[in-house]
This record gives structure tokens, sequence and C-alpha cells, in this order.
DNA sequence: TCCGAAGCGTTCATATTCGAACAACGAGGT
DNA sequence: ACCTCGTTGTTCGAATATGAACGCTTCGGA
């Protein structure tokens, strides 16, 4: 068997996403996690703080800091002092990519990017929102608010009249918005994106799909929007729809994916699209323990690409295209900064991609 | 069966499959599996990594990462030797502005763009946009074909198989286009310019507003959903729809707007919205010999801001940011034709602005 | 202030991978 | 038939990635 160890990059990568995870790593986790020595952690770390990417400390590393005493030596024309603060509500589910995409932009055209993570709570939201404008540091917001529930036109309202451009990232308003200048946003078009998935398997012959959402994700009124949408259009029953979160820690959720099972065989469905990763991951163990093959009995399709390649079989995934969504931001935020009002507002729709595994189709190649 | 090798081509589309699938790939294994050699597969990697498809490292390639040492290259000042060509529906309404702000665009980044002037006529664009292909100077196409009627599934399908990257511009495709990749396009939002209107005007205290909309403009459809929504939301009648031409070349507008007039005092309407700044001009001058004032007998507001302000009293209109969008677009292939296929596709709107002048509300300061 | 321990980085060793140079092969074109 | 061009394979010295050893540095408590 070949040794399945990543490559240097991939580590490297994986440094990058625990620091934007936890704010910092240490050595001795990284290399018993990674399988490699601490040596090579070092050298990892030294690497990407050549780059300015982290900031070394005694016993690993940490987001960039001012306090750094070795600056990054980033011969970027700095022309554009501008700093954006962003505001995102989790910092180790989906948004660590789209951070990853800011930072990026933000680092090419020269820009500081300060972060602030919330949670989905409103209240919160506005906390850390405050804190950014109150130091009086940004000259522009990227937001992700929750923008559900009672105080959503309120919260939009509040955010339209911020003292500094902003910009909604992976939420939307109503068309109109009752705010001094309409309010811009990036975000994924997950109801297309849910479209593709249940075309592609529409197209491999299923006629009867499942649709399992997670319970407490903003998404999951879009998912479900493009799900009523490709079962119209493709003239397919669209009833067998379950809401409920089936990752492996959950309680219980053994006892709901034998449900969805045994639903799945009373309605002779033949496809499943589970959004996010992990919870695919656990509908796809469980099936095989019940002798269920994937895809032979039983085709998956999982939303939302962070570790679908993981799996076994890997999971054919719609993936969002997380990182040009950050990376966009930015650019949509740096071409207001300097432009100013000139710039009528605009409103971009990003389209997933379906990445095609072995989940959903048996492969006609083999290697 | 003969032991077939594939080709180079197909042997990269797997290097990506691979990649796609599982995130890395190594040599050796791919080496083995396509039973070529190593070097062959270095070779392969090399130049999908030229490319920026993916991200070479040792031992493999893995997806694109930002923290490849080695980034793509970045865009040659000077030396951008694209052409983009264009064909819009008309040369002397509405795209000159586009136009303008497309021209500049490509200058400001150095491309070339070349023009065709088309009619609203599906087999006269095919016709321009089969010239511009099989003349094979350009790389990319921004392209404001007809669909509407018959054809129009048809025409997105033709368009998305065209060998080149092709972006609409004011024009949109259903959400899900049957095409290779789904389809981009950057439009305004005329639906929430309209939508923009009808608020300004229900805020100054209209509850009868009329709309008159051009007879054969692709825009009424988009005009006509925003009037329907911003009525539904405001609880406003909205079966005040007139859809005649009636700016001052075209036979019979007076008869016309004589009607208009009378419909609206039979139905004490105190707002019209009027597509076209050459007919709202023909309104206002009509109106104004029957004496009805404007703005204290009837408000109006202009669709489209192209001469509103020379109109006595000057026109409240809406303005679709067209310059924008010609840029915009500009932009958007030049970065399609840089970064490839990487680029999830992407769909812009633009806001249009609603400009205040005398039109609609008494000026309170008189001087 | 000092001390021990944990962490760090230099140097060397080793396995693996890379790619330049040249040879071999095969498909088209003349 | 011949040539040419582009692709592929082989060989081999160079480059890279990783780890072990060991002395130096830094940290945190006494």
């Amino acid at each position: 068997m070949t040794e399945k160890r990543p490559f240097a990059l991939q580590r490297r990568e994986r440094v990058m996403d625990e620091l934007r995870r936890h704010g910092s790593v240490r050595v001795q986790d990284l290399a018993r996690a990674l399988g490699v020595s601490e040596l090579t952690i070092r050298r990892d770390i030294a690497a990407l703080a050549a780059r300015g990417l982290l900031t070394k400390v005694h016993g690993g590393a940490t987001l960039p800091s001012d306090l750094d005493p070795a600056p990054p030596r980033r011969h970027r024309p700095a022309s554009t002092p501008f700093t954006i603060g962003m505001v995102v509500p989790s910092l180790d589910f989906y948004w660590p990519s789209v951070l990853n995409g800011a930072r990026t932009a933000a680092v090419a055209v020269g820009v500081q990017l300060q972060l602030r993570g919330s949670s989905y709570d409103q209240a919160e939201d506005r906390r850390q929102i405050g804190r950014l404008i109150d130091a009086g540091q940004v000259q522009g917001l990227l937001l992700a608010p929750n923008l559900e529930g009672e105080g959503a036109d309120e919260m939009i309202s509040w955010i339209g009249n911020l003292p500094v451009p902003t910009i909604l990232v992976e939420r939307h308003t109503p068309q109109w918005t009752p705010t001094p200048r309409q309010l811009e946003w990036v975000r994924s078009d997950h109801a297309l994106g849910l479209e593709m998935a249940v075309r592609h398997l529409h197209e491999h012959g299923h006629r009867r799909i499942g649709l399992v959402l997670s319970k407490g994700s903003p998404t999951s009124a879009h998912l479900a929007q493009g799900w009523l949408k490709a079962c119209a259009e493709l003239d397919l029953p669209s009833e067998f729809v379950v809401r409920e979160d089936v990752a492996l820690g959950t309680p219980g959720h053994r006892r709901i994916i034998e449900g969805i099972l045994t639903r799945c065989r009373r309605s002779r469905t033949t496809a499943l699209i589970v959004h996010s990763d992990p919870d695919t991951m656990s509908v796809a163990q469980y099936f095989g323990e019940r002798g269920v093959a994937v895809p032979d009995d039983m085709a998956l399709v999982s939303y939302d690409d962070e570790v679908a390649h993981l799996a076994e079989p890997a999971l054919t995934a719609v993936r969002p295209a997380k990182a040009r969504l950050g990376r966009v931001a930015v650019d949509m935020m740096v071409s207001r900064l300097m432009e100013g009002k000139r710039l009528p507002p605009q409103r971009v729709l990003i389209l997933p991609e379906l990445i095609l595994r072995d989940s959903s189709v048996k492969r006609a190649t083999s290697l």
C-alpha cells in the first residue's frame, strides 16, 4: 500500500486552516496530527512566516500580528492603506475557505483585513460589528450577519446606515432594501447548486430523489428552494425532504439515518442529496453497514465539498466556490473604497460547481 | 481489446479528474495507472501548472492553492494580446453608453474590442456572432442576443457551446442552462429600478400610479415584473399599464397620450412611470399643453436616464448604470481569459440609481 | 537571579523526486 | 519513400523533503 502521507503543501494548508480556526497552533500537536516530525512542522511554519502569512512564536505560531518583530518583507505597492473589517458567523465551518480567499485577495491588493468571529446570533453580530466601527480602524465592512427571523429587517436597515460601506457575504436581502443606498452582496447561488445536483441524478436515471437538510444552516432555505424548482421543472416528486443533522457526532444520528433508509425503501428512492460532507459520510457509512451499496443501490451527492474527496467511496459533491467568494468580496470593497459612491451598487452570484466522484455514478474508467 | 494508450489530452483530463476527486495526485500512482513513464506525467503536470489549473508539489500535484510559492503569471501590463468580440443589438439606443464603458475598460486593461452591431433578430445575431468566431480573431465574446420567443432555448445552448468563453450582457437566462458550463451574465436589475421608482412615488403620497412601457424592448418584461412586485408589496393597484410607444416621432402618439390622460383622470392616477426618456418628454409636453402641471398635477418618473435632464421640468429618472455594465463585462471577460476554467461562473446584477429631479416632487427649496 | 526543560535551528544523512539531454517512436506531409 | 515534428522513454546528476543528532535559546517558575 502506498504511503498515504499528505504533500508538503497540503500540510501547510492544514497549518493555515488550524490557524484560522483557533488563532494559534502548536508545533507538537500538528506534528502528532500529521504524523511527521516536529522539525518538519517548524520548517513549514518558518516558510509561511517568511511570507508573512503567520507569526512565529515559541512553541507554535499565531495569526500575523503587527507586533511581529520580523516584519513581512512583502514588497507590495501599499498605495492603498485601507483596512477592511470582516465579520463571519463561524471560524470552523464553511468560513475558513472564504477567509482564505479574502486574505489572499487582500494581500494581493495590499489592504489589511481585520477579522472578527461572531456566532449565528444577531446580538453578537451587532456587538462585533460595533466593535469594529468604534475602533475606527476600518474603512469598509464585509458582513455575514444572521438575517433570519424577527430582527432581520431592523438588522438590514442598521447595516445600511453604518458609517462605512458594507457588503454582505453569503447573505441576501429582499431585492429592495429600505436603506439610503441599496445594499450590496456577493453570494453563492446555492439554489442553482442544488438544482445541478438534482439534474445530474436525473440524467443518470434517478426518478425518486431525497433531500437531507441540516437543521440550523442559513443555506438550507436556498437549497430547499432550488430543490423545489428543480423537481418542478423535471416533474419529479419533491416530498422527500428531511431536516435533521445526521453527522457522526449527533446524538441519535443512527436512528435518524435508519429512518431515512426505511423511508427510502418504502418510497423506492434511489438517490439522496445531503447537506454537508460529514452528514453525507455518516449516511454513506451507515448504509454500508446495512448492506446498501453506494452508488449502486443508492446514489449520494453531498453539498459543500470540504472533505467529500476523503470519503470511501469519494463523494460526488456540489462545491460552492468559497475562496472565490472571499476574493470577489474583497475586490468589490476595494473598488468601492477607491471609486466611492460613483460606483453603482452591485450584486454578485457565484455559481457552484458539481464535482463528479464515485458516489453518484459507477466509474466507467477504472484505475 | 487492443492496449490503446490514451492521448496526451485525455491523460491530462484524467489528471484533472483525479485531482478533483481526491484533491491531490501523486506522479507515481498516475504513471502506474496510465502505463506511462513518470516523466510524462511530470510533463503533464508542469503544463497544467503553467496554466494555473493545479499546483505542482514534490511528488505530485494538488488543486490550485494560494500557498503556491510559484503563483500564476501576473497580468502583463503592456502585453495582453486579447481581443474580445462584442455583439449588441443596436448602435443608437441604450447601447452606446454601454459600449463606452466597455471601451474605456478595454483600453485600461489593454485588450482589443471588436464590435458588431446586430438587430433585435436572432438570425442576424447568429450571423454576426458567427462572423466573429469564423474570423478567429476573438478570444472571448460579450453578447446581447435576442433571447425572447421561440428560439431562445436553442440560442442559449448554441451560445453555451461556442468555442470561446461567452458572457451575456443585459440578458439573462433561466437559472440553470443546458450548457457544458453555466452561462455567465451581467445585467442591470431593471426590476429593482422600477421598484425604486414606485417606492419613491409612494413615499411622496402617490397611491395610484401608472406605468407606460415601450412596445418592443426586452427590458419591458423586467420592468413589468418589478412593477408588479412593488405594487404587491406596497398594496397598490397595479392594473394601470400601457404598452405603447409615445415618443414624439411615433405616429398617433398624441392620440395615445390623450387616452392615457383620460384614463389617469378617470382613475385619479397621480403619477406615471414611463419607459424611455423621449416618451416621458413627449408625455410631459402634451400634458403641459393640456394644462396638466408636472409635477403638481401629475408626477413623472422616466426610466433610462439619457436625456432626462434636458427636459423642462428636468425629469426624475431611473438610471441604469450602463457604463458600469460595459466595464464589468469587459473585466469579467478579462479575468476569465486570464484565469481560465479555474474561475467559477459568475452572474452580476448592477443596480440602477434613482436620480431625483423636478418632475416627481415639488422642490422644497424655491429660489 | 538562576536553573532545568522544552523548544529551536544547524548540520549531516538518506530516500525520493525532478528535469535536462539524448534516443526512440509514430503520425502526417511532401 | 523520406523527412519532420511532436510525443514519449531512459539515464543520471541535481534538487528537494524529511528526519536524527546535538548544541544553543527561550521560557517559566523557584
